[in-house]
DNA sequence: AGACTGATTGGCT
DNA sequence: GCCAATCAGTCTT
């Protein structure tokens, strides 16, 4: 059962959680289809965040932050890894999801590559696209669930830096 | 027009 | 633990 809008129109740090143990489905152009089991996000939240894109204001990059839950928002880091986000949350809101990691593909730059992502799926509908959406397959347990610091933000201030909006499933 | 930065990864010391 | 690879976005000149 795909997820639909209702589901990306909650508050970041609940479908953070929540997507932990769905299921990310990638049709290729060649008609290929590929499931991801998804083990660890982590929630950017509003312009007050310092460590979220959307506190350096709503420029042609963040503007999809700000869109109504339920979109890709995908930008190039570093030069050469595409990060997929999912925009979650109501209309000027800027909110989105990093999956940063899928079973047995650890790191989002991993993520990005093996899901061939590129510029094209920024502001993609994850809830109707015909080559990236996510299934709903079951809930897990909050005592499989770890959350911590967020990663890669060492220049955001202590007061962002120290939120624990990482999850992580701790499999087996 | 030019400089700096970064939600990373893999390889080497 | 350290560092290069590599480039769009953003800010400065």
């Amino acid at each position: 059962m795909r997820l639909c809008v209702d589901f990306f129109r909650q508050d970041v740090l609940v479908v953070a959680r929540s997507l932990l143990g769905k299921v990310l489905v990638r049709c290729f152009s060649d008609g290929r289809v590929e499931r991801f089991l998804i083990v660890e996000t982590e929630a950017y939240r509003g312009e007050e965040d310092d460590a979220c894109h959307a506190s350096k204001g709503r420029t042609a990059r963040t503007e999809v932050m700000y869109h109504e839950g339920g979109v890709v928002y995908v930008y190039l880091i570093y030069g050469m890894y595409w990060m997929l986000n999912i925009v979650t949350g109501q209309k000027d809101e800027p909110q989105a999801v990093l999956i940063r990691g899928v079973k047995n593909i650890s790191g989002p730059g991993r993520v990005g590559k093996v899901l061939h992502l590129d510029k094209s799926f920024y502001g993609e509908s994850i809830v109707n696209s015909s080559r990236l959406w996510i299934e709903d397959t079951q809930e897990i347990e909050d005592g499989t669930v770890c959350r911590t610091e967020r990663i890669g933000i060492e220049y955001a201030t202590d007061e962002w830096r120290n939120k624990k909006w990482r999850f992580e499933w701790l499999l087996t």
